[in-house]
RNA sequence: GCGGGUGUGGUGAAAUUGGUAGACACGCUAGACUUAGGAUCUAGUGCCGCGAGGCAUGGGGGUUCGAGUCCCUCCACCCGCACCA
């Protein structure tokens, strides 16, 4: 009887879906285990070998933790908000929702054909307005919440009103000590006014913020449709544009987010990442009056934000960012048009450009600041370096100890004034912390960074400066001018914002029938004007970004039904947050943000009981496409000398003509022979074909002529009879022609096959590129576990003969015992650690060595499969049911080791000679150095490296190595 | 620019605590069996060398009886950087 994979299957998944085997429920005695994967965004190319990468993984993991007698929730759902539908619709006029759906089913498909054990009746989707009403109502409550800084967390905005009402001003906590009112000045704002100060403490807020404008294309693009300063569609000109939008206040969490990291198992530089984006550092705020020509006033005042402020007496000029405000009313009136030459530079470039730029550029404004300690005038530059973002939008330059600075100063011809002696060489900047300051007024003599407390202590003194924790993180861009997300349940009137109530929920999606920008930039919802425009005002027309809806669907999953709440209190209280989940690290600083700085809001405001979404986090690498080339040749004949025509040659001409130079020039040229003539090559383009029909790096000649129609008569130039392709190793894109669809590989090879060599490409957390062709090796380990159970069909006297069943009853020898039992405690030990690759090589020594002994015996075979269930279900219960178990395997005992069996009563140690491996010696497992030493010494190798002279050293480490050193 | 990661045979990789480098596979070579082979089995396969042996974990240096593993330094490649998700 052969391994049937195909029927074998497709009848298990049947059997599972009938039986609702992974149904999971929200009550149990069991433990209860949560493994989550990111779930995907269904695009339109369906899924390829890379994706099920991690959802194995999580399967495996799932499935073991089910065996070992967990309840475990592992759902899938889909990302279906987004950009590419809404450009797909844009081109076809599709709508997204339609687009969506097909790809979903595609997607859910692909999925089930590699046997996940995932509960479809959990499954969400974030486009679904039962869903995406949640997330509009979490909206609503991050709109009415704000960050009490005395309490250090959420809370109802209708709790700081009635402060404000009784405290005025000082409500707001110290952060907002800029603005001051009575409790009476409050109780007579109007409405307006009110809301203005609220807005500027709410979780979610509005308030203007730049976009990529392109004025050609009417719309505002992504940051990545921006390249060079132009779009990346028809290379139109984009400029920064500030426009009315939504943010989620984030950076009131940014220390709790920090914090946070202290609690769960993510990866060290996933912490890393994380940290730097939130970017905390502590320094000083210094204000420096401004002297200008322009002004006699002299009245402005520029602040810097340092975390340095030791070296205020090493300042030699200021950077303002080019959208500095102060710009406009310091610069002198020399350097106007240079000023507005280069700030409109700027506006046509990314601050990733910005920040990326090696050639230094930047404008005097012609304006100084004074030193309010020596009264110093030091120069106001702008320059692309500083960011407006990120602290005050101007920085202190300190050459002699910044390196960006000291470049700005030496391409500007800046003198540089040298407060650490010896530690700066006038070559380079040091950025040292240790040096003694010099020339530093007040602060001669001071370690720099012993200086660092007391300058600020003095500032704050002075009351030009004060302390200052700064962030680089900024508040979160939280509404886009699109069409394919969640509408926002607010309404404008007279500029106040108006939240729909949780009954108008969800505020679903109108259609449209266009999808391109509104007018103004706004978002295509403003070009229905019977939505937009209500009795109670107009509504906002953008809508929520993609990872609004992934912020929280965690939490969905757990239940996903309910229409009285997002999640039932009593259902997260028992599912609790994620144990596992397993995504790639592109999410590492976006995603993982925003649904860690949610997960704490819900919990603030008391909707769930813990504060950190994802216990442990596992990254899986990203698998890289292996392209393959077809070499197409323009050749003319020799014979007759006139014919030209293009022909495909096989990779060693290309080869041959590439070393020839035939890459340079197109002069190079190599002759052979073909069918019978002498033809002449000349000038040959390497082209991607289809992975698809190449075996390894054969190229299947009859599909590739039926590939695409110019291929249709394609002509070969072969090796050894063969077409032998070129091969690279890129991203795994339709556009390579290099993507591999999993079902093929179901279909040829199965599922189990499929998932055990997803794993035993390597470790979840590496890169690595695909290969196809390694598949067979997996493929072979499972026929050569079959035939532990089944002997192979075979022909007698020309008649094929069913293979039969060869497992026995018998009991196991000790060896086989001792090969069972180093396998379970290698599967177990390595699943646990989420080494597949070497569980899976674990699994193929362990049928090696039980095919030697041949045993076939039920006994040890039973526990093998059990170990074997969560890396290939399919084979496992087919074979578990053969051998005549009635209740599923999913639901089997782990085995259980036993130390045992394995116990070895001698060891064979390495003998080295100063550390090179000479030969071996074995010894009884007790053996202490007294008792091999003579026996190493008398050894006829360790003899012959003597010569007859005495060891310097004899080291032994028991159970490990003997090292002889001369 | 900033941040993160990775470099080991022809290929994917293994080596869990500083202790036999290359397990397990792919590929390749030879052979067996077979009507057939894209089935199965056997043997071989890091590089150089007839051999003894030498050389090998991106390059260079160091610590150690012993380094893929620890330290320093240099190089190469990949990923992310806030409106792709």
């Amino acid at each position: 009887m052969e391994y049937k994979f195909r029927e074998i299957e497709k009848k298990w998944q049947e059997k599972w879906k009938a039986d609702k085997v992974y149904q999971v429920s929200n009550e149990s005695t069991k433990p209860k285990y949560y493994v989550l994967d990111m779930f995907p965004y269904p695009s339109g190319a369906g899924l390829h070998v890379g994706h099920p990468l991690g959802y194995i993984a999580s399967d495996i993991y799932s499935r073991y933790k089910r065996l070992k007698g967990f309840n475990v929730l592992h759902p899938m759902g889909f990302d279906s908000f987004g950009l590419p539908a809404e450009q797909y619709a844009l081109e076809t006029g599709q709508h997204p929702a339609e687009t969506t759906q097909k790809n979903i089913a595609t997607f859910k498909s692909q999925l089930d054909k590699i046997g996940f054990c995932y509960d479809w009746e959990r499954e969400v989707q974030t486009s679904d307005p039962n869903y995406y009403k949640w997330t509009q109502k979490i909206f609503l409550e991050l709109y009415s919440s704000w960050y009490n800084s005395k309490t250090q967390k959420a809370e109802s905005i209708m709790q700081l009103i009635a402060l404000l009402e009784v405290e005025g001003s000082t409500a707001l906590g110290i952060e907002h000590s800029a603005v001051s009112f009575t409790a009476e000045q409050w109780n007579a704002f109007s409405e307006l006014e009110k809301e203005e100060i609220l807005m500027k403490r709410r979780l979610a807020f509005s308030s203007f913020g730049e976009v990529n404008w392109c004025e050609a294309l009417g719309t505002v693009l992504a940051n990545d449709e921006v390249v060079n300063g132009v779009s990346e569609r028809g290379g139109h000109p984009v400029i920064k544009k500030k426009m009315r939008q939504w943010y989620l206040r984030i950076t009131a969490y940014a220390d709790r987010l920090l914090q946070g990291l202290e609690t769960v198992d993510f990866s060290d530089s996933m912490k890393e990442m994380q940290r730097n984006w939130i970017g905390r550092s502590e320094g000083a705020e210094i204000s420096f009056k401004v002297h200008s020509p322009q002004s006699a006033a002299d009245s402005k005042e520029l602040t810097v934000y340092t975390t340095r402020p030791d070296t205020i007496f090493g300042v030699d000029f200021m950077v303002v960012a080019p959208e500095h405000e102060l710009i406009e009313s310091i610069t002198s009136a020399e350097q106007q048009q240079a000023v507005e030459e280069y700030i409109t530079y700027v506006k046509s470039r990314s601050d990733r450009e910005r920040q990326a730029e090696k050639n230094i550029s930047g404008v005097f404004t012609g304006a100084y600041a004074i030193n309010p300690f020596d009264g110093k005038q030091i120069p106001i530059w702008i320059s692309e370096y500083v960011l407006a973002g990120y602290g005050t939008g101007a920085i202190m330059a300190v050459p002699c100890g910044d390196e960006r600075d000291f470049k700005f100063a030496q391409h500007f011809n800046i003198p540089i004034t040298n407060i650490i002696g010896e530690y700066f060489n006038g070559k380079e900047a040091n950025p040292t912390k240790e040096a003694i300051l010099e020339n530093s007024g007040f602060l001669n003599g001071l370690l720099m960074k012993d200086a660092i407390g007391g300058g600020i202590s003095k500032m704050e003194e002075l009351g030009i400066g004060k302390r200052k924790v700064n962030y680089k993180m900024r508040d979160a861009g939280f509404s886009r001018q699109r069409y394919w997300g969640e509408p926002f349940p607010i309404i404008w009137k007279d500029g106040i914002a108006k939240p729909l109530s949780e009954n108008e929920l969800p505020l679903e999606l109108p259609h449209v029938e266009k999808y391109g920008p509104g007018p103004e930039g706004e978002g295509p919802l403003a070009n229905i004007t019977e939505w937009v425009n209500t009795p109670e005002g107009r509504r906002e027309t953008s809508t929520m970004p993609g990872y609004a809806g992934s912020s929280w669907y965690f939490l969905r999953y757990m239940d996903p039904h309910n229409v009285e709440t997002f999640v039932d209190r009593k259902v997260s209280d028992y599912w609790n947050s994620v144990d596992l989940y397993i995504g790639g690290t592109e999410h590492a600083v976006g995603h993982l943000l925003y649904s860690r700085m949610w997960t704490k809001v819900l919990y603030d405001l008391g909707y769930i009981g813990f504060d950190e979404p994802f216990k442990k986090l596992l990254n899986q690498g990203m698998i890289q496409g292996s392209s393959r080339f077809v070499y197409r040749a323009a050749y003319s004949s020799i014979n007759d000398g006139i014919e030209i025509g293009l022909i495909y040659v096989s990779k060693t001409y290309y080869d041959q003509w590439l070393k020839g130079g035939g890459d340079n020039d197109n002069k190079a040229f190599i002759t052979l022979e073909h069918n019978g003539k002498y033809i002449r090559i000349s000038h040959i383009v390497p082209l991607h074909v289809d992975v698809n029909i190449v075996d390894g790096y054969e190229l299947d000649r009859e599909e590739f002529k039926k590939w695409k129609l110019e291929f249709a008569d394609a002509d070969f130039v072969l090796e050894d009879g063969k077409y032998i392709c070129g091969s690279e190793t890129e991203k795994m894109s339709k556009r390579y022609f290099n993507t591999v669809d999993p079902r093929v590989l179901c279909d040829n090879y199965g599922a189990d096959t499929f998932r055990m060599y997803e794993m035993f490409l390597g470790p979840v957390e590496a890169s690595k590129p695909w290969d196809t062709k390694g598949i067979e090796g997996v493929h072979r380990f499972l026929k050569k576990l079959w035939r532990l159970f089944y002997s192979d069909a075979s022909f007698n006297q020309g008649k094929p003969v069913e293979g039969k069943p060869v497992w026995t009853n018998e009991q196991a020898t000790p060896e086989e015992l001792k090969v069972l039992h180093k396998t379970i405690k290698k599967i177990d030990e390595d699943t646990e650690r989420f080494s597949y690759n070497t569980a899976v090589s674990a699994f193929m020594v362990c049928v090696n060595e039980l095919a030697d002994l041949k045993c076939n015996k039920k006994e040890v075979l039973e526990q093998v499969l059990v170990l074997l269930t969560p890396y290939a279900p399919h084979i496992a219960e087919e074979l578990w049911a053969a051998i005549g178990n009635a209740t599923s395997i999913l639901d089997a005992d782990y085995p259980v080791y036993n130390a045992s069996y394995t116990t070895e009563s001698s060891k064979e140690y390495p003998v080295s000679i100063n550390g090179k491996l000479r030969t071996t010696l074995t010894f009884p497992i007790d053996a202490e150095q007294k008792d091999v030493e003579p026996v190493v010494l008398a050894n006829e190798i360790v003899q012959s490296w003597l010569k007859g002279q005495e060891p310097k050293k004899i080291v032994f480490v028991k159970n490990r190595m003997i090292n002889v050193v001369i």
